[in-house]
RNA sequence: GCGCCGGUAGCUCAAUUGGCAGAGCAUUUGACUCUUAAUCAACAGGUUCCGGGUUCAAGUCCCGGCCGGCGCACCA
């Protein structure tokens, strides 16, 4: 295939639909304009020829007469999918269609596969996953979804910078894979002869950036969990984490929402939307409920983590948890509140208050020692956020890890471990901190109106194909 | 990891009780000077996901495997 190396392109297919929409049928502008992009469609007829250029911003008929188009014959055996460049005169059919009046053309590049049925596109799951590029131009609603997750990563960079956080970038490639409850992926270090867990957050090394004297600082970037796939979880994915100095869990909560409620309104324009066919509002504030209240609604008597444990076990046993025997009063009100509440949280909520036993790196109440000044903020019936005011005393901090060492002792996958580093950290001395995550893909879920996590990853991971 | 469902032409889908594997679009060829998913005519296109089994006969039934969707589990 000889095909150009450049092409000197001008135009975009949007801007001329909105820029000669005054054109009348059958009148000619007098504007010779250069357009690139693909030929999805072609309907040719003897001495004529239509076919609908698509580009990145949308679509323009294509209208080649024998009589002024350069080489006519091969420009109306096209294939579908082909790219072309394309000079000529703004025109508006007879029939009506605006459109670019070939005088010129140039095959940039030839597509030996086509993109799908005219119709319906290409909807087999595992083609549009593993072949992303084509399903993109087969489904425009494919990249409608992962455009929307573009324009959320944008907003949340800009109104993070215009509220005075420096964006940094910590290390993937741990010692010690910590900072949430979660099973790492392993790898391994040749020249240092080191095994290394790629990062399950980037939690650590952010506060240690504030003990720095980084007062304001925040992480967009890919963490990695080795834990099952579902249309909600994807191994990689991205978390937006940020750490604030001299603020506590309120005034985090306050931040979130208002970002959160700004990211819609930057790429939507407004706060109200459809979820799945269900109204939800993004709209600040969210109501706040602590963990013990909630629980309590639903299990219809009061239960905290003050309840005697022995009853918490019922409750549970009674909804089919199986309790296990290191599960203390604390984990055990967790784990009611996530069976019977979490799903019927549809609307954004802050849950407050989370049992120490359960958050080994949140900063205790200051209302009560067995509680944590921490939130998780709900939405369509699924986790949106955490966020806690920073444990910053390195003895507490300690005693948490050996509690996390004793649960990994007894089996648990995911307990923490003790990091020495990072306690050596907080004893040059952590101010007043509040920190917050957001799962970005399930924001953009929100934002995209989509109920698999995997449209608005451009290449979500999938098994390799083996014979 | 477990359960349920699915995999037929490049794409989207049919195929009755186990009885000749089909259509539309795309591709190829031809007709056509205003089409809009153009239209019309013709040709071609198959390891029915892979491997076994049952049967006179398997896309269809049985067993095993691969990949996907959904649910469960884990989690964000």
């Amino acid at each position: 295939m000889n095909t150009p190396y450049s092409f000197d392109h001008n135009a975009f297919a949007a801007a001329l639909q909105s820029t000669y929409s005054h054109l009348t049928d059958g009148e000619e502008s007098g504007v010779v304009v250069k357009v690139a992009g693909r030929v999805m469609l072609m309907r040719t007829q003897g001495k004529l020829a239509f076919a609908t250029l698509r580009d990145s911003s949308g679509e323009i008929q294509l209208f080649a007469l024998a009589a002024v188009c350069e080489d006519f014959e091969n420009f109306a055996k096209l294939h579908l999918g082909d790219w072309v460049g394309v000079t000529g005169e703004v025109v508006r059919t007879k029939r009506g269609e605006l459109s670019v009046k070939v005088q010129s053309w140039v095959q940039l590049a030839e597509a030996l596969h086509n993109f799908g049925d005219k119709w319906a596109g290409i909807t087999d799951y595992d083609l549009r996953y593993r072949h992303r590029e084509a399903d993109l131009w087969a489904n425009p609603a494919s990249r409608q979804s992962l455009a929307r997750r573009s324009d959320v990563v944008r907003s949340i960079r800009e109104r993070c910078w215009a509220a005075h956080f420096t964006e940094v970038e910590t290390p993937m490639l741990n010692a010690i894979a910590t900072g949430a409850a979660a099973r790492p992926f392993t790898t391994f270090h040749n020249a240092l002869d080191s095994e290394f867990f790629l990062r399950i957050a980037p939690e650590l090394w952010l506060k240690r950036l504030v003990v720095g004297g980084f007062e304001r600082v925040f992480e967009l970037g890919r963490v990695f969990r080795n834990e099952g796939v579902s249309p909600r979880h994807n191994p990689e994915f991205t978390m937006l984490e940020l750490y604030a100095a001299y603020w506590n869990y309120e005034d985090m909560m306050a931040f979130t929402e208002e970002l959160v409620a700004g990211v819609a309104t930057d790429v939507l324009g407004t706060t109200e939307v459809e979820y799945q066919g269900r109204p939800f509002s993004f709209a600040a504030p969210w109501p706040r409920r602590t963990m013990a209240e909630l629980a309590s609604d639903a299990v219809g008597e009061e239960v905290s983590v003050h309840t005697a444990r022995a009853r918490l076990v019922e409750l549970l046993n009674d909804r089919g948890v199986e309790v296990h025997a290191s599960w203390g009063a604390g984990r055990c009100l967790a784990e009611l509140f996530e069976v019977t509440c979490e799903e019927s949280l549809w609307n954004p909520i802050f849950v407050t208050d989370f049992p120490v036993e359960v958050s080994p790196l949140a900063r205790r109440h200051q209302g009560d020692p067995e509680l944590t000044e921490r939130f998780e903020s709900y939405a369509a019936g699924r986790e949106l956020s955490n966020g806690f005011s920073e444990l910053n005393d390195p003895v507490d901090q300690r005693s948490r890890f050996e509690e996390q060492a004793r649960l990994g002792a007894a089996g648990d996958l995911e307990a923490m471990r003790i990091d020495e580093d990072y306690i050596k950290a907080l004893e040059w001395g952590l101010p007043p901190t509040a920190g917050l995550g957001i799962g970005v893909d399930r924001l953009s879920m929100l934002i995209a109106d989509e109920s698999n996590i995997r449209e608005v990853i451009a290449f979500p991971t999938l098994k390799p194909l083996r014979d």
